[in-house]
DNA sequence: ATTTTGTTTTTTATCTACAATAAACATTTT
DNA sequence: AAAATGTTTATTGTAGATAAAAAACAAAAT
């Protein structure tokens, strides 16, 4: 088959599961703008919303029939896209013990192992190498560099460039500026963060990208935040499977947000260089004791 | 068809110009390791050596019988790798003035006019995507960033950075270094082309470009060296169309470089970090004078 | 006049097939 | 035994086909 329909089955479930009985739906273009995706989508759900009895269609008029039920939904399997399949599959290889820095990547491997052809695994790969994990040799195959610790010094010192420099852009930024409400709210996050610590500390990893990610935007530079959604999926992969000491890193972390937010808000550049780099330090620290040691290596 | 045998026939090319009658040819894995091609490719080459009657092939004989013409060689259209081919293609229409931010980018068209097929120009467009001049819509289009004064202004912060960076680590190289030969020879170059200056300085770029890869390279880092591709492509399809001033620019550049080569072998932090700057800000300089002006635009 | 719906066309995303190339295996030669 | 050649197999690179999704066009309703 050509292609799967899992954008239409995503928007189809995000759609009707709030779906309210004896109300009337927005015209086409108004659902579609809604789900972000295009008049055509749009329609191809109402239609089997129709077709299913949970909406009366006629032109214009567009009542809600009856409450949907989990039954009317698509399952989960179906509405992931195959980029996001590819994606989850690959990280969990290439984070798993088994994958040793050098080993070979076989797309065709790949592909029947996933389940899919052979082009988007093709493509994926040409995508996912500017993370820096993996490369080619022209006419052969994809490297395995590894998640080493190398690639966590490399990934570190950049990461500490773009960020002093973003920090700095942040603190000249105009006070009309919508970022440093943005920054308040952040703050006020963090705090409520605080208070239920002990239930709520797992939901920080958001939070810290959501902060570093409005820092970043203050560069305006497309290569700082490109750059930066490889520390994100690198964070977001690698700490999702090691969660030793998350309470104490969490901790520490947020206390040092909250002196950098400080710093920001003083707008002395000093002082937010100064707390950018006490926390990108500990961030450094923080990487690097979570790289697997390959045989040889001895713990800094 | 499937593939196009470029890699062959640009490979056949390469060792047929330099066959001498009466000398007899190395290994199969020799002669492949040489061409940089796999032993399949290296004994195809072989074959129509011996097929042309260029070559007396049994087994491990091989001796060269007459003296390759340019009759035997493939056309230079044939050999260049389909890559290649849509790159120039592409930054061509891209540095052309009818190409207007916010275009749109159509794959299907562009697999017509290049003469290919659309997967490989799809894979282009995701490769050339990191060079932050174009970006895609998911499900849609690809959109032209085009190259403004914010693409260049948000190419030099970064360039900066990361070459104050490089600069600074080159500093710290240990004595015996390799890179510390490498940067004479490069010096030695710069005399050189100073000498003939008036007949050569368009070999400048070719230079300037060997001489930051150097520098870049010892940052050890690949982030910035994958950077370091984005300038040089932009400066390689730029000044290729934009040979304005390029005697001036160059001469300028040079004396820089010396200065530059200078302050590195002395070792000075202090001093190297002052020859950097200068050499980036006439290079941000240049670069931004170069961009074409979008209506609207003043000059700076 | 503008928005909404109905219909058709264009474009993208993905799969599959197949030639070129690389890599592996087997045999021969030194 | 090691290296070279001969032969077979596996993998990549590219084209072409097709369904999904977007976009464009046309008609109808406010």
């Amino acid at each position: 088959m050509a292609r799967q329909n899992t954008l239409f089955k995503e928007a189809y479930n995000r759609y009707t599961v709030r779906l309210k009985p004896d109300t009337e739906l927005p015209s086409e273009p108004d659902i579609a703008a809604e789900l972000g995706v295009s008049r055509s989508t749009a329609r191809a759900i109402l239609m089997r919303l129709s077709d299913a009895g949970i909406i009366l269609w006629n032109k214009r008029q567009k009542t809600v029939l009856r409450q949907p039920t989990q039954a009317d939904l698509f399952p989960k399997e179906e509405t992931d896209s195959l980029h996001d399949i590819i994606e989850r599959s690959f990280m969990m290889r290439i984070m798993s013990d088994e994958a040793q820095p050098g080993m070979q990547i076989n797309e065709l491997e790949l592909a029947r192992e996933i389940g899919t052809g052979t082009s988007v695994v093709r493509e994926f790969l040409i995508r996912f190498s500017r993370f820096g994990l993996i490369e080619k040799r022209p006419n052969s195959h994809w490297t395995l560099k590894g998640f080493t610790s190398e690639f966590a010094l490399e990934l570190a010192d950049v990461r500490e460039m773009f960020e002093l420099h973003s920090a700095a852009e942040f603190g000249r930024l105009p006070p009309g500026h919508q970022a440093w409400e943005d920054l308040k709210a952040i703050e006020r996050e963090h705090h409520k963060l605080l208070k239920d610590f002990d239930t709520h500390y797992r939901d920080f990893s958001r939070l810290d990208e959501k902060f570093h990610l409005l820092i970043h935007r203050a560069s305006n530079n497309r290569f700082i935040a490109d750059f930066y959604d490889v520390i994100a999926i690198v964070f977001h992969y690698h700490f999702q499977w090691n969660k030793a000491f998350a309470r104490e890193r969490n901790a520490r972390a947020i206390a040092e947000h909250l002196d950098y937010i400080e710093a920001l808000q003083s707008r002395d550049p000093q002082r937010i260089d100064a707390a950018c780099r006490v926390h990108l330090a500990s961030a450094r620290q923080t990487l690097m004791q979570s790289i697997p040691l390959s045989a040889g290596e001895v713990p800094g």
